[in-house]
DNA sequence: TAGCATAACTAACATTTGTTACCAGTTAGT
DNA sequence: ACTAACTGGTAACAAATGTTAGTTATGCTA
């Protein structure tokens, strides 16, 4: 009998949940039917329901594992004493190394949140608007501080958020600059169009 | 017998497709199903079929049509004569205001042509590629002459055009700024990170 | 070595999926 | 008025979907 090949130090839910993230990542959420997952785990379909409970579930394990990741950041970014755009570029690198380290997960849970169901749905919707909001107070109080151009806050998110996720056409590409010259150019293209010069 | 809303000079075909793409950006193409669409339409499943063959070639209309468009605008600004900051910028507008003006199909095609099956998906993928290539091609030539920071192109490249993209939180978010305010405000970070100054 | 929890299997389920076949009104051109 | 092209409806299809039930194999611990 085929046992699920154990990935070094993790569960067999872990295993799946690493497995789906990056079939979701590829396919999407709903073009990912539970025999492609349990393929790729070297399972039968049923057997994965000895580990999770749904499809749903594991959506939503990989969506609140990002959002508590990246809100936990803030918390401590947000808390340290520095000027306003150090703190922008802190969140930002943070949404970088992320992006380069933990690809599946984070790309998926940006977006495949969409096909949650309530109350998840409105839990992640909340804490995503929270979060960007949370951005915004930092860049208008870096405005005020003259640090950072008059620019309207909640834009300058969208972009830099979004950007980030830009990242996975680098993940894609053949001749890929190293991650660490990629965090350099981004932080200088996006930090340098907000400050104040 | 009911008949398909005819929406001004539009034909059938084009009434579905435009009711296709909003529902596409709304749940993703495979979480669409052809009784979602055609319920929206206003018309039995079976009725669709009158006038389109596929759900795919659904997708594959709404592709090509935004890849035809962003790839001729381009041929035009890359004939003219102009400094090469001036040449991305309009790149830029051109992307900002399709996603103002055209949000649910240059989304859509943006972010579901991975769904497309080959020989679509082969030819899309070329197209992206040679695409962003070109908008690289005028960065560097602005690199040499000292218009722009020396910044790695293809890293602007992915942070210009997935930047647009964050559009769609501004078309879903209560208080809005005018989209010309929009326009500017991204055209300020996002020229004034790539420019030399 | 016996016992037990774990985790795999097979079979089947009720739905949902995209699509086709076929038929019936409607409309436009002769 | 006759015909042909359209465009709608109903019924049905095979395949794919998420999931459950029931059973069997595995491997750790006593």
């Amino acid at each position: 009998m085929a046992k699920i090949r154990q990935r070094k130090n993790s569960t067999r839910k872990e295993t799946i949940i690493e497995t789906a993230a990056r079939l979701f990542r590829e396919r999407g959420f709903s073009a990912t039917s539970m025999r492609d997952l349990a393929e790729q785990v070297g399972v039968e379909a049923a057997s994965l329901y000895n580990h999770i409970s749904s499809k749903a579930e594991i959506l939503q394990e990989l969506c609140f594992k990002v959002a508590n990741k990246f809100m936990s950041h803030i918390d401590k970014v947000d808390a340290e004493d520095m000027p306003a755009i150090k703190k922008i570029e802190a969140v930002l690198r943070f949404h970088i190394q992320q992006m380069l380290h933990h690809y599946e997960e984070v790309y998926v849970s940006d977006r495949e949140w969409k096909h949650l169901t309530d109350p998840y749905l409105s839990n992640i919707q909340t804490q995503r608007r929270v979060y960007r909001q949370r951005i915004a107070s930092i860049i208008e109080d870096g405005i005020k501080k003259n640090e950072i151009k008059k620019i309207d806050a909640p834009t300058a998110v969208l972009i830099m958020l979004h950007a980030v996720s830009g990242i996975e056409s680098w993940h894609r590409s053949k001749e890929k600059i190293t991650g660490e010259v990629l965090e350099e150019n981004m932080i200088a293209i996006l930090i340098g169009g907000l400050q104040n010069k």
